[in-house]
DNA sequence: CCATGAATCAATCATATGATTGGTTAGTGG
DNA sequence: CCACTAACCAATCATATGATTGATTCATGG
């Protein structure tokens, strides 16, 4: 099914790691974690198994190498760290709407790391890093809303980390969900907004 | 490891396929789906592997027996349906209590219920159970937020669909990390019923 | 332009794995 | 108590699967 441009033999060690990863993250997508095999990935980069294996040392490798690029791919999507002179709103917004472009545009990203949720009790390696950028990226909504509570635009109640547990869950959510599932986005988001907004005094 | 009561030969159908569901559940609990394999499951049974298949004809009825029985025994721990004359604020808290408590009390469900979510792809059945547990369990959530704005216990604004995929999203997070993980669940949940309340009015 | 090594492949291995076959045993209805 | 069948198992099959071996080809620096 697919066409790999005739027989562009002797690649770099790093470009077919590229294409290595690339490949088994369509897999990944199109059967689950699950069921991904070496043979599949190989030839959907179209090389042989013993070629994959010498870029790749062992199947563990591969999925390493898999966790890394989706990390790396997604971290790179991310906005500038919270500032402490901007608003915000304005930054959560920011942070929130670069998460959406990534599942409108890159939409392997979330899903395949969905997926390699899943095979961390079997591969401790990428539990650690899965864990290890959630606690980071829950981390920048953390500070913001910190940030938004002493400015004074959020809810002087808000507590910053149940907050940002609930907004990157309600996020996440929307990771396995195709492209297509993307229509409840912004109004889970105005939800969210309209929740933390500061109110007008008089609380009970 | 596991201490089989001694050879207590010839049980009943039903009897068997419910051990097999709860063996299979532990194995993935602890191996993960991907490495899902018949013949663990029968050694934890403690029966032979062609007796596991007279059970179950296939791996994949396996999987739907799993998928089925986790489902049913997450419907158990729901609270009754919303009622229309009870005060919404204590049914959210009802609902959210019932999945707290199986959170805490069962985690098998829940982590097992991600666990399959990485099958789905290529076990369709699985998909489409999963899909749909998960939109009548939103649809609980509709129902009773519905009800709250009605009662105006909850914000006029709230949009009943949007805030039920926040908040089934955000306690879905809770659902692989182990019980160890529910030390926010509370806090989580406080911020989530902050953000519904009905404001004393003045809006902007 | 050739020697060297990086990149590639065909063939094969060892084991894992889902499933079947054919026969054995135990509980039960008559 | 016997016959019958549901429940069970040992042995085996066919294929899948991760990995290796040893030879081959291309690129490139000297």
């Amino acid at each position: 099914m697919e066409e790999h441009s005739p027989p562009q033999h002797y690649l770099r060690h790093e470009t077919r790691r590229e294409m290595i990863a690339a490949a088994a993250i369509a897999v990944i997508l199109e059967k689950g974690a699950a069921a991904l095999r070496t043979r599949d990935v190989a030839a959907r980069v179209g090389i042989n198994i013993s070629t994959l294996h010498f870029h790749v040392a062992t199947k563990s490798d591969m999925l390493r190498l898999v966790a890394e690029t989706v990390r790396t791919a997604f971290e790179a999507l991310l906005p500038p760290l919270p500032d402490p002179d901007r608003p915000a709103p304005d930054q959560l917004r920011a942070e929130v709407q670069a998460y959406h472009d990534s599942l409108r545009d890159r939409p392997e990203l979330a899903a395949c790391f969905a997926q390699l949720t899943q095979i961390a009790p079997s591969e401790p390696a990428i539990g650690a890093l899965i864990e290890d950028f959630t606690r980071n990226w829950c981390a920048r909504y953390v500070e913001i809303l910190t940030l938004g509570r002493a400015q004074g635009s959020f809810r002087a109640n808000l507590a910053p980390l149940p907050t940002a547990l609930m907004i990157t869950g309600a996020l996440t959510a929307f990771g396995p969900r195709g492209p297509g599932g993307l229509a409840q986005f912004w109004p889970v988001f105005t939800e969210i907004e309209r929740g933390l907004q500061a109110r007008p005094k008089g609380g009970m």
